[in-house]
DNA sequence: CCACTAGATAGGATAAATTCCTATAAAGGA
DNA sequence: TCCTTTATAGGAATTTATCCTATCTAGTGG
């Protein structure tokens, strides 16, 4: 029995391939970052680990290739405190934000998630052209919100 | 009968009494403009209206002032596209923005808007302090879905 | 009506995030 | 290996928001 020909999410340079981007380093640096595992990261995050292993990689580079792979789908762009956050879960889910230390959480998904959006679609938005819905949960998380205690 | 004593919304200067605030010619005319209809504005957008009359009134004031309104609860706080946005309508309640010309509407409160909030919060939220709670659909307004179709 | 003081303002410096520009480098196909 | 297209690095430019500070003033009390 041989290898699967479907080009698996955990072999990035069979993805970039997958999508026609060029297998450059960088990109493939950035790609086994943020598709081994769901993940919320800024350009500034992804720069600052790969320059571990790429000490020359520019901040361009990075938001260049997060932004093409959001163009191909592979990542879900939002933004919390005035910054841009890339989510490598592209299914559709809420988010919860520490307003101290910044995490994000995912939320898992209503019940009837899938229902939900074509149900509760609100009226008024019915002459609109919706490309997507975002909610997000803004507080402390359990750890600063015992710190905050203190 | 005598004018009631309640300072009303529609008199900024008893407004900014009201709370604490000194009724500066600047403040004055930053509460005449976002308070005299239910509207989403960023600071340069107050910046431009006043300037109309307050030719030197500076950004920073523009700032701090929409950012003390917030602190008196007069104003509520959100972001989309990366900016700032002050809403003069302070009760709970969605958006929907228009990806192409920015424009940002209220929705209408759900029936239940104010039961929503504590029987949808998700389960992983309990160990939270969650303070607030954010929607934004995205997509085209029907001016720009139509135009988008030409 | 005047003087005093806490608070407000203007303007400039600073900071941070993102986009734009361009010459050079390299991936991948011929 | 050569060639064309695309990617990259680095820096400039833009944009937004905050910080700093000297000056000014609203409101208070004399
Ligand atoms: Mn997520
Ligand atoms: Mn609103
Ligand atoms: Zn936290
Ligand atoms: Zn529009």
């Amino acid at each position: 029995m041989r290898k699967p020909a479907t080009p698996s999410n955990h072999n990035p340079t069979a993805l970039l391939r997958t999508h026609g981007l060029r297998v450059t380093p960088q990109r493939l640096a950035v790609a086994e970052l943020v598709f081994s595992k769901p993940m919320h990261v800024t350009a500034r995050i992804v720069h600052e680990q790969i320059r571990q292993n790429h000490p020359a990689i520019s901040m361009n580079t990075v938001y260049l290739t997060l932004g093409q792979f959001e163009a191909c789908g592979l990542l879900k762009r939002f933004e919390v405190h005035g910054n841009i956050v890339f989510d490598s879960n592209t299914s559709p889910h809420d988010h919860a934000c520490c307003n101290r230390c910044g995490t994000i959480i995912d939320l898992d998904s209503s019940p009837s998630a899938s229902s939900k959006h074509t149900v509760q679609l609100p009226t008024q938005l019915k002459p609109w052209q919706i490309e997507g819905e975002r909610r997000i949960w803004m507080g402390l998380c359990p750890d600063c919100s015992s710190e905050s205690v203190l």
